[in-house]
RNA sequence: GGCGGCAUACCCAAGUGGUUAAGGGAGCGGUCUGCAAAACCGCGAUUCGGCGGUUCAAAUCCGCCUGCCGCCUCCA
């Protein structure tokens, strides 16, 4: 039985979605004014495991990350780089996807951009102002704003468990003082010239950005939700933001379930800019494979926060890389002759039969990664022990280990920690492994270890196995 | 100031009332090896930030303290 913590209550709940086994899924994409950090990427893995994880399970998912497509920082960007704002977006959203995709993150059912559901949002609003919990405020030549009246709804604060009289108290400097409340934020905001614009009943002007995820999610999804994710610090206030606009306007429950993860943070902070600790996605991917920086991800809860720094990721690099070699021990295992001297297999069952239980354990804990990673581990390791026994298995431990592969993938897939495809050897290097092996059986060792290093050289590294064997690995 | 989270071995990180406190990385010892690397085996927290309390039993619940972090403003 699946359990999920959810925000809203606190504590982790039994899933129950609406209308089982459909699951009604939202999670808060980008706002493409910049390439992406490993923090937005951590959670774009972390919701796209879940995803996955909740279809293995036997959900339907219907899933939907939106893309922010307008907002003051594209603008802002657009008038320095004299652009328009469309073309910044779109430079963004290209790179966002390249990413996602080496990262092995699949897209989802839909990708909604802001831009294309004004007529949505517009609905929303004016339904919003209609019953009283919106009003319109003057604000220049090009039309009207509009804010939504916090005091209006009364379980304002609900998700981040703050009160309305504490916030008001705390809040900083006014910006808008046609604010009724200090917490009222704005829906729909008067154009400024050279501003993308949209018309409305209040005049020319575009979206708050509040305002955008819940016209997308209600207009695709539905009233009410099954699950919505995001960063915490989306908490407050854009997802209780999002819960005052859609339940004032439908009166109905708009998410059943909230999930939030953790930050990734650098030497113990969190990533900003005004610290200058961004480490971009795509740099990351430029330095690590993707697997290795889902392995990283996936070693801490997604609730969790998730220290980086330059040894973690490194660790997390051999860590893969062993996990991952395991494949391709077993694959060369089986592929040779079959061996007759007696293995000892039963571990290696023991932990087949149980891997998947225990994985299924672990995820159906509130997605616990870490644990469920621990499974895969225990089950590569009683491969690896029975690898080791002999060169040349025997017919019933390639079986076994046939099981085990097939068990690793199919589980280490669904997480997508294991391997891509296997690297491909050139054709020289294999030549060159080929006759190192035969100088090594004349005993001209020098002449070996010359070929060695070549090999090395072209960037590959050569390492012997029992049984006058050799493997050929990427250098590391 | 308000709200929330975290503190587990050298590092990362599970575990939230009851067998020997997962797993990974690093380290050390051993086996193997022409050498190297890798691999495999073994070792590693009598202890879970500190102090009290509840309980037959706590890393796990409660209280206090200390430290770190996040949110309260755009932010994954």
């Amino acid at each position: 039985m699946l359990k999920v913590t959810n925000t809203l209550t606190g504590e982790k709940e039994t899933f129950q979605p609406l209308n089982p086994p459909q699951v009604k899924m939202y999670v808060c994409g980008p706002t493409v004014y910049g390439d992406i950090h490993i923090g937005n990427a951590r959670s774009q893995v972390n919701f796209d495991t879940i995803r996955k994880y909740l279809i293995y399970a036997g959900y339907q998912v219907e899933y939907v990350v939106n893309i922010t497509d307008v907002d003051d920082k594209i603008i802002k960007i657009a008038l320095d780089e004299k652009r328009n704002a469309k073309e910044v977006a779109e430079t963004y959203i290209n790179a966002f996807f390249e990413v996602m995709e080496k990262l092995g993150v699949q897209k989802a059912d839909l990708h909604p951009k802001a831009t294309e559901y004004i007529k949505e949002m517009v609905e929303l609003i004016s339904g919003l102002v209609e019953k009283n919990h919106a009003y319109v405020v003057p604000s220049n030549e090009f039309g009207k704003d509009v804010l939504y009246d916090s005091r209006s709804f009364q379980p304002y604060g609900k998700l981040s468990g703050k009160n309305l009289e504490e916030l008001m108290e705390g809040a900083r400097v006014e910006r808008n003082e046609s604010k009724r409340n200090p917490t009222d934020f704005v829906l729909w905001k008067a154009a400024k010239p050279g501003e993308p614009m949209w018309d409305s009943p209040w005049g020319k002007g575009r979206p708050g950005w509040h305002i955008e995820c819940s016209a997308m999610a209600r207009k695709l999804l539905g009233d009410t939700i099954d699950i919505h994710g995001g960063g915490v610090d989306l908490i407050f206030p854009h997802h209780e933001n999002e819960i005052a606009q859609c339940e004032a306007y439908t009166e109905k429950t708009y998410v059943r379930y909230w999930l939030h993860n953790g930050f990734i943070e650098i030497s113990g902070q969190k990533m900003s800019k005004s610290l200058g600790n961004i480490w971009k996605a795509k740099d990351a991917l430029a330095e690590f494979r993707p697997e290795v920086l889902r392995y990283f991800f996936l070693s801490a809860h997604y609730r969790s926060g998730l220290n980086y720094d330059r040894e973690i990721l490194e660790a997390a690099k051999r860590g893969w890389e062993e996990f991952n070699l395991t494949f391709q021990r077993i694959e060369d295992a089986m592929a040779g002759p079959d061996g007759n001297s007696p293995m000892d297999l039963l571990e290696l069952r023991l932990s087949i039969d149980e891997v998947e239980v225990k994985f299924k354990e672990a995820m159906d804990d509130d997605f616990n990664t870490p644990q469920a990673m621990a499974a895969l581990f225990d089950l590569a390791r009683e491969a690896r022990r029975v690898l080791s026994q002999s060169a040349q298995p025997t017919a019933g431990a390639k079986s076994l280990l046939a099981e085990a592969l097939e068990k690793l993938n199919k589980l280490g897939g669904l997480i997508g920690i294991t391997s891509a495809q296997r690297v491909s050897v050139p054709k020289e290097v294999e030549e060159l492994a080929q006759t190192r092996i035969r100088l090594k059986t004349e005993k001209k060792f020098k002449e070996a270890d010359e070929i060695r290093a070549q090999v090395l050289a072209l960037g590959f590294t050569i390492e012997d196995v029992k049984g006058g064997q050799y493997r050929i690995l990427p250098k590391k």
